[in-house]
This record gives structure tokens, sequence and C-alpha cells, in this order.
RNA sequence: GACCCCUUCGUCUAGAGGCCUAGGACAUCGCCCUUUCACGGCGGUAACACGGGUUCGAAUCCCGUAGGGGUCGCCA
């Protein structure tokens, strides 16, 4: 069988923590089966989506570095659903039906306030072709409802198992609107057919459209045993509370905005739920070879924002000087070298804190002095260069025996002469990059 | 309200009747290393939601309770 999935965004806002996790999981799924990977806008609903969004999303895939093989946006394809509604009129599977919404919303409310399930009475069906003429010459437009069959549906999910559904539980769902637009079930089943879809990963707030969704691919023609089903469990925060409560509110452009690093973002959401260990991965490639749909278990697991910043700063502890090189010199560190950035990666949390050190080597700053006299023994002992590795600990040594000082007595104030800061890297590091004109100068107490 | 799903250390989970005095990872704590932070090494604390049942034996099976999530749109 040849995988093919999707990824079917609404243009209606910036990917958030769930979409990109929908779509990192299909795209991994994809790679690890030798499979194509779709990109699927889905902007049927004209009055939400606008063309910036789909840019942002773009966009925001590529930051992630999910690339697709192929693209489909619904807008283009129209004519395809409309085909699809007149085949499905002719099978007497599509029924008009002349409810305003508010009289739907009426029926629901009389259907809870019996403590019925609120699912449509299918009240049309039984509209002679006088009842229909009435309507139309006071003036109103049909929407057009699927008529759903009286068997039960059951499919074997990849992470739910076998899940069914009884008949009666459902409502025929609306396929096209009194305005003639194609609605989500349509255009997408008759995507899934036509661009040959195998897959269909989507989150679990889904699954009851999966049985609509069957009976439509077998009555368009599809034959439902070419289509699988995953439904992955949502998402919650940290509290537990529902994924659309308050993580729907964090963004992609939320996230880069906090310093995240895309493949920090990849290594945490492509197993969490899962039985591995979520450790930092470099490339998406790691990912794809570790990946494996039946490890996603059916509770719904936490997103936590502090996992993931943990993550991003060991994920950055052991990024390789060429992965950032360029990132590097974009955040102003011109001249940047492997030398620098190895002495720092370990102290930082984000990216850009690099450059703080950055500052600290080649900027000027005001040192903290705790005791001049030190400060100054330590400047007139400072060897002759060149520099290396070595210095520090030949340097620190004849201090030691000159002062009869050690410990955090010895280094602490030279810490904070040398860098103007309580904490930092290794300065056994730091002091070569430092210089020695620099460093006798802050040693003496001046801003250097 | 109805229907579906879920409930093991703080977190993500392993576990499909005896292998479990419940394993791993992250977090946390301690020790080692070390001037600090980080890294690394070693070690520790820490969980089967509750109540019944079935069984020689239950985290594992059944029933119930409680809690959580999802769905019930002319949104996707």
């Amino acid at each position: 069988m040849t995988v093919a999935v999707r990824v079917a965004p609404s243009p209606t806002g910036r990917l958030h923590v769930g979409n990109i996790r929908t779509a990192l999981i299909n795209w991994l799924f994809a790679r690890r089966h030798g499979g194509t990977f779709l990109l699927r806008i889905d902007d049927t609903d004209e009055e939400r989506s606008t063309r910036a969004y789909e840019e942002a999303i773009e966009q925001d895939l590529g930051w992630l570095g999910l690339r697709w093989d192929r693209f489909a946006r619904q807008s283009d394809r129209l004519r395809h659903y409309a085909e699809a509604a007149q085949k499905l009129t002719a099978l007497g599977r599509l029924y008009p039906c002349y409810e305003t919404p508010e009289e739907l919303e009426l029926k629901r409310k009389m259907q809870l306030a019996r403590k019925l399930p609120p699912v449509y009475d299918r009240a049309a069906l039984k509209l002679s072709a006088e009842d229909k003429r009435t309507y139309e010459s006071a003036g109103r437009l049909p929407h057009y409802r699927f008529l759903l069959s009286d068997r039960p549906v059951e499919w074997q999910d990849l992470v739910r198992g076998t899940v069914r559904f009884e008949p009666g539980h459902l409502s025929d769902p609306v396929l096209m609107r009194a305005d003639g637009r194609p609605l989500y079930m349509l255009a997408s089943v008759v995507d899934d057919l036509e661009l040959g879809i195998s897959h269909v990963i989507r989150g679990e707030d889904h699954v009851a459209n999966t049985a609509p969704h069957i009976e439509l691919f077998a009555a368009l023609g599809g034959d439902p045993a070419t289509l699988a089903f995953a439904h992955l469990p949502l998402l919650t925060d940290a509290s537990g509370a529902g994924f659309s409560k308050r993580l729907g509110s964090l963004s992609v452009g939320d996230l880069r905005a906090s310093g995240v690093e895309p493949m920090a973002l990849n290594s945490l959401l492509a197993k969490l739920g899962t039985s591995d260990s979520i450790e930092p991965r470099h490339s998406l490639d790691e990912l794809v070879a570790e990946f494996d749909i039946s490890h996603f278990s059916r509770s719904t697991p936490k997103f936590d924002l502090d996992e993931l910043m943990r993550l991003n700063a060991r994920l950055l502890h052991s990024t390789s000087f060429e992965a950032v090189a360029g990132r590097l010199e974009a955040l102003g560190l011109s001249g940047v070298d492997r030398g620098f950035w190895e002495a720092v990666r370990g102290n930082l949390s984000r990216l850009d804190d690099a450059a703080i050190w950055w500052r600290v080597v080649h900027g000027e700053l005001a040192p903290l002095i705790e005791d001049a006299d030190f400060a100054r023994q330590a400047a007139a002992l400072l060897p002759s260069e060149p520099w290396d590795g070595g210095t520090w600990a030949a340097w620190t040594e004849s201090l030691k025996r000159a002062t009869r000082r050690n410990g955090k007595a010895l280094f602490h104030p030279l810490r904070l002469a040398l860098t103007g800061r309580e904490r930092g890297p290794e300065l056994a590091a730091l002091l070569p990059l430092i210089g020695r004109a620099r460093a006798r100068a802050r040693l003496n107490g001046e801003a250097a």
C-alpha cells in the first residue's frame, strides 16, 4: 500500500501547538513509510479564511522543516465537490433541507430538554414536492444533507483500536450550505478519495466525523479498506485543562518569539504521549528513524511550556557550531568562531543569549570589583600573550601562591571583574577570548 | 443531557493474571567532578484514583463511584 497522508489546516489563524503536532506526526509517518505528505488548505469557510494566514501556515511549516510533497487548496477544487454532490443526488444520498439555522437550534434545544441526543430528525425527508416549492417560492434556499445508512460503522483505528458507531447517534451531515458552498465533510472526503490518501491522522476531536467520513467515502465509490484512520488524543495544558482553553492561543509565532528552536519543538511533539524517552534531537531524520505511531497512548498528555524550554536548552548545549554559525552572524556576532560557541553554548537557554556572552568577550562592560587590591594584584600577574586553554590555570595558580587565596575567595572576584556577572561559562575558555588588554583593564576597574 | 475515550511516580509512560518488594525517561534531591552555571558519572525520594467482585493469585479481568477529555454546527 502506498502511504499518502495529508495535513489540512484551515487558514483562519496561525498554527498552534496542536496543529503542529498533527502536522509533524503526519509528516513523520509519511517519511517513515516512504509515503507522501500533502499540504491541503481547507479554505471552504470564505468568511474566516485568508491568504495571509495561508502564507503564515506555509512559513510556519517551513520553519519546522516540514516540507510537503504535494499541495492542494480546496477553493481551487470547487468543481470536484459540485460533481460529487451531483453524484450523491443521483444516488439518492443527498437531500435538500429547508430549516433555518434558528429552527435547527430550536430543535436541538428541545431534544436536549427532553434528554435526547440532539440528532437531526430527518424531517426534510418527508417533505413533498409541493412543500419544497412553497419554501422556495418564499425565498428559502435549501442546504443539503448526506443520508447516513442505518448500519453501524466500524474501523480499526491505529491509535484507538476498534471503534464502532451505532446508527442513530449521528446526524446526517450537512454537505452543502444554502449558498451552495461545500462544507468540510464533502470537500475533505472528495479530496481524500481523489488525491489517494491512505491514512488520515488527526486529533480525536474528529472521531465522530469518521463514521460519516467512511460512509461518504464508500458512497462516492471509494473502498473504505484503502483508508486507515488514526485519532490522537488531544493535548491539554500543564494544569490538565482542555487544549482549546489555553493552548489554542500558543502559536508558532509565540513560540519563536520565546526563543524556541524548531527541533526542540519537534523533539518534544514527536514523543509526547508515547512511551519513548523525550530527548533533544538535532534532525528530523533521527525522529523519523525512531517514529512508531503504535507508541502513542490513548490518554491525553499534558503539554508543558517549561518542559519545552528545558529541552530547548539541552538541545542548544549539544548543538554544533556549523548548525548555528549563520544564525549567530545574523544576531550580530560578526566573525564568530567555533571557539566562542563551544565556550558559551552550555550556558544558553535560547540562542540569542549568545549575544550576551559576545558582549562580555568583545564589547565594553563595567567590571564589578569586590577587592581593588586583589584585582590589581591579579592584573599584574596576568601572563603575557599568546593565551590558550592553559592560561587560566597557570595564572590562577600563580595568583593563588601570591595571595594565599583559594576556592571561591580566589575565583569569584575574578569572575565578577572579568565578566561583570555572577555566573557564566568556564573562565578557562572565556579568558583567552577576552584577551589580555581587556582583562587587564577590567581587573584595574576600567570599563573595557 | 446522550454517546465515546481516558485514569500507574510531579510529568510522559512500560505493564496485555503469577517474571511487579511495579521498569524507563524528564523533573527533583544527594554525592562525585568543579570557581559558578551547564555537561558528565553514581545514587536516592516518588505511582497502580476509590469501592466492591472474580481468582490460589489482579496494576492487569468484571461491576460501580469519582475525576478528566472529546463529540453532539449551514466551523474545520
